[in-house]
DNA sequence: AAGTGGCACAACCGCTCGGTA
DNA sequence: TTACCGAGCGGTTGTGCCACT
């Protein structure tokens, strides 16, 4: 059994208190971000220091965009994860300002239910209309489609060795994308910070 | 006004991965 | 080569808020 990321006896849990922010963005403003493990101590924190890694990167950063997903943002949600699966790290990291624990929670409480309505399993993306969601999926499919066929001119295949398996045998096509993920720090220096996709169509079978 | 059920989101837990000695 | 350690990731849980009855 491997010991604790660290000693658990005398750490605070749950909810953070305003002094417990404010100790943990003055550390990090002075000092950066850096060794997790040590950081609670140093800057006075009675947190385990993946505690204070969640909490400064879920919510702390500066340059977190806190508020509702655009329209744009919940369709680059939805293409990414017919790409990539539950990479929620990966997905946000395409989505600037947003964290993989914001893109998680919406994707579960908002994205999942949307696309079950539309009768599309959420899980794989594919088209399930054995029940009455078939008329609905019709009328509602629109934004769907739009989110993940809006590719499909150009059927992008994607060259990942780190993309989920899925089998072939649906109405929707395979999503065989080469997704050319860039750092998410290059991101930032994008103007406007607009999330860049970089859908390169691999010839391939289709 | 009080009770309750659902929703949204913050936070925790356990696992994996990559670096290093 | 292997074991250890820190960091990061994804799944899950806890909790506060809000709408509805």
């Amino acid at each position: 059994m491997r010991k604790p990321c660290c000693e658990k006896k005398d750490t605070n849990k749950g909810a953070w208190s305003k002094q417990e922010d404010q100790k943990l963005i003055d550390y990090i403003k002075k000092h950066g971000e850096g060794c997790w493990r040590s950081l609670p101590e140093a800057a006075g924190l009675l947190r385990c220091g993946k505690s204070c890694r969640l909490r400064w990167v879920n919510y702390l950063r500066p340059d977190l965009k806190r508020g509702n997903f655009g329209e744009d943002e919940e369709d680059l949600i939805i293409k990414l994860h017919a790409l990539l699966g539950n990479r929620w790290s990966l997905i946000a990291g395409r989505l600037p300002g947003r964290t993989d624990n914001e893109v998680k929670n919406y994707w579960n409480t908002h994205l999942k239910r949307k696309l079950a309505q539309m009768g599309i399993d959420p899980n794989n993306h594919r088209l399930g209309l054995t029940h009455s969601s078939k008329s609905s999926f019709v009328s509602n499919s629109h934004s769907y489609n739009k989110a993940v066929n809006s590719e499909a001119d150009n059927f992008p295949v994607l060259n990942s060795t780190s993309v989920p398996e899925r089998n072939t045998s649906c109405s929707l096509p395979d999503l065989n994308l080469d997704l050319t993920i860039g750092l998410p720090e290059s991101m930032g220096k994008n103007s406007g910070g607009s999330p860049v996709l970089n859908f390169v169509h691999v010839a391939g079978e289709l």
